[in-house]
DNA sequence: TCGCGAATGTAATAGCATATAACTTAGAAG
DNA sequence: CTTCTAAGTTATATGCTATTACATTCGCGA
């Protein structure tokens, strides 16, 4: 199977791999006009095939909205890996913060897209896009290089994460260029990894010392 | 003018008040399915007008989505003022954080529609949105019950408000379920507003000190 | 290698939503 | 009472989703 990403070549029937090029796309439509800007009877123009040919990929929108944001969470998952990889001065979990921050920013649409609509929510156990995202929050968890104790860990992933969220949120809406422009959105980040490395280390000192001297 | 918000009566000609008609229906139709749920033809239906009418008042779709979310935050803001104005042993941070998890929550697609499309962030410096985004921001500023010192409460302001729209966020995800099921959403929140409260303490003392004793 | 079934693509079409244009009604202001 | 204007109506153009029925190609087994 020829892998065509592109348009696909006149005087030919099939497109070769319809479906990733769709996928393909449709992120870069999303990429500056979120979900909204996905329309199958572009993306089908665009790739030069007829209008309901994608329907033979996806059953309907929500499907091709729901495997494009599967891909997203993908591609995210590698920059953080690829960012808690690499050898610097910061720590993992800061390294992890500062580039889902930008991912967030510079990939705008793509972002809101894989927060902002109900996809996600709706996903089933199992699916592609359930495990995407459960696959993006483990490194989270990794980025803490804390030991399991308990669910600790899990606690203050969730913590960082969600704070993450909100910061991208509120930069998106220009929330930081008003009376609070003074603080920028990388300050508030390392503020939320310190005081999760604080709570931490808090919290397994303290589970520790329980569980040597008892209840 | 009469004060006309449900349908317009038949064998009338005018509806009364269709603009504030159809923000309440608009609000009513996002409660579940966010801005996507909202229709200018189901509204005019509903209202028994013919489908153009509402463009008498909204310019486009844009334009009622942008009405409709200035009214949100509004009700935000209302929420939020009287959860401070309550008596209870909670701090005032404490009580606006968890009534906006509980708006968050409840009013799911409401808060979608406020938070998850650029409506928001388009919205132009003066227009309607803009100043009604601004009022609630300025609502967590004043729960945080702290002097003006630079940038600090601002600062502060930010990051609970971040932590909160994470918290709302994930919680609709259903990253709740999963492996850190263990953790509330309210415990969370409970934890943010804490880090908050010791965070600004620390700063407001330490900016003291900095003015008593030289830079 | 032939042929057949499954996968993939096309043409035609139904249905719904946004939005505009041209016309009508009623309320208010002089 | 007339006239101007805000507000509503009918008709229509355009664009998107989705389905149905039909056409083409690929690949696999005989």
């Amino acid at each position: 199977m020829r892998s065509q990403l592109a348009r696909k070549p006149e005087n030919t029937y099939h497109h070769g791999d319809l479906r990733a090029a769709l996928i393909k796309a449709a992120l870069r439509e999303a990429e500056q006009g979120g979900a909204e800007a996905i329309s199958i009877k572009a993306l089908a123009k665009q790739l030069g095939v007829s209008q309901p040919a994608p329907y033979r990929h996806f059953a309907d929108r929500e499907a091709l909205l729901a495997a494009v944001t599967a891909e997203a969470f993908r591609q995210l998952s590698a920059i953080m890996r690829e960012a808690m990889a690499g050898t610097s001065k910061q720590s993992k979990l800061s390294r992890l913060a500062q580039v889902t921050l930008d991912f967030g920013l510079r990939r705008n649409g793509i972002y809101r897209l894989m927060f902002a609509s109900r996809t996600v929510s709706c996903a089933a156990k199992g699916s592609e896009l359930h495990e995407a995202t459960r696959e993006t929050f483990s490194l989270v968890i990794e980025a803490l290089e804390a030991p399991a104790v308990g669910y600790l860990r899990e606690r203050q992933a969730l913590k960082i994460w969600a704070a993450l969220h909100g910061v991208v949120m509120l930069a998106e809406q220009g929330l930081f260029t008003g009376e609070a422009a003074h603080a920028t959105r990388e300050e508030l980040v390392e503020d939320f990894v310190s005081e999760t490395k604080a709570a931490l280390a808090a919290a397994i000192k303290g589970a520790r010392r329980r569980k040597t001297t008892g209840p």
